[in-house]
RNA sequence: AGAGUCGGUCAGACGGUUGCGGACAGAAAUGUCUGAGGAAAGUCCGAGCCCCGCAGGGCAGAAUAGCGGCUAACGGCCGCCGAGGGUGACCUUAGGGAAAGUGCAACAGAGAUAUACCGCCGCAAACGGGCAGAGCUUCGGCUCCGGGCGCGUUUUUGCGCCGCCCGUUUGCGGUAAGGGUGGAAAGGCGAGGUAAGAGCUCACCGGUCUUACGGGAACGUCAAGACCCUGUAAACCCUAUUCGGAGCAACGCUGACUGUAACGGUACACCUGCCCGGUGUGUUACGAAAAGCGGCUUGAGCGGCGGGAGCAAUCCCACGCCCAGAUAGAUAACCGUCCACGACAGAACUCGGCUUAUCGACCGACUCAAAGC
């Protein structure tokens, strides 16, 4: 998984959601936290208010696929979640990636000094 | 070309870059192949598989309901019969029993499975009116005339009783023709019959059952006979047939824990030097957390447009194919080109059906109408 690890406990999502901190943009909400293995970790949740399950695998899709775009900039030792909101359904890949990058760049998570590195 | 009926197929395509699940090869890097649906859905039926239960029988409950066939099986499919709809192709059909019994039939109406309101008829009583016979007629009437008996009276006339006829009222009874109500009023209709009436009798027609004939059967018919002839069984019910329960989070295996039981009867150690007794070590079986592995895809498999049987569903044979097996769950992202501008929608043990959702495109068979040859 090119570095990412995936989380599937129920416990681990619930941690995120009460302790970690977040950020909001029209298309995902992200949680980020520190981790203590040394690599990066996400979990993707997309709900039943998203839709039926075409909607919600469209959802995981586009996430994982703009996560992947900004592996590049992103520091070891963190753990992310991300849940999807209803508006992601209508955007391209591209568009969550940038969301998502600038939400990372807000959080301090990663520095500027990775801007060159950035594909799309 | 118009209007329509039925059946079937497809479910954006191609190219590039970056990625994901699985299998195979390889020491590895990596490479090759492959990767959602017609409904994968709803979980409504039927099975496979699997676990639990089970001597046999009954009750309750549920499902099905014309006949024959197909199928592993079905509540599914095909064909046929009956009923209904359509000019037609064709479509619809929860299609056993009301003569086992019970219930229900609102409103209206006299009365709803039995009724007597009006009407019609008979008998009785009361009251009122009338009375033979004949002639003429312009059909309106007019004329001669005024039931029987008794009493009183010269007679007229009056009174009483009786008989018959008519009308009104009341009572008792008969009736189901007619009236009106209703989805439905004793199957319909006509004739006979009668006090008036009535399947009371008869003819015809319908229904149910039986027989006869035809058909493999449902069923049909020219017929014969019988008849307790309103509807309702998606009201109870009756009849026939079928059904034990749970589901892959099933179930199996590995297992920390050392838990339970049995065996062995003393091999060793200890309490204790010896006997008895006890504890631990032993063998077997069972239980069992987290986690993992199996179940998990080669099967009632798919295609079969080749051949054969059949009206068909379907079956048989040749031939060809291997077509997701994930386990927080893999098919995507981005770019380009084209077009009809892409609907409903994501496998989770597996099949056969049903039902529901669905942008459109195409193919085949057929019907109706019009026109032409």
């Amino acid at each position: 998984m090119n570095g990412i690890v995936k989380i599937k406990e129920n416990y681990e999502f619930k941690r995120a959601y009460s302790k970690a901190d977040s950020l909001v943009s029209p298309y995902v909400v992200v949680y980020y936290r520190k981790n203590s293995y040394g690599n990066v970790r996400l979990g993707i949740t997309a709900g039943k208010k998203i839709g039926g399950a075409v909607q919600r695998n469209r959802a995981k899709r586009l996430i994982t696929a703009a996560f992947r775009g900004c592996l590049p900039m992103i520091p070891a030792g963190y753990d992310f979640v991300i849940v999807a909101r209803t508006r992601i359904l209508s955007v391209k890949s591209t568009t969550v990636q940038t969301s998502i990058y600038n939400l990372l760049r807000k959080a301090g998570v990663c520095d500027s000094s990775y801007d060159e590195k950035i594909t799309y």
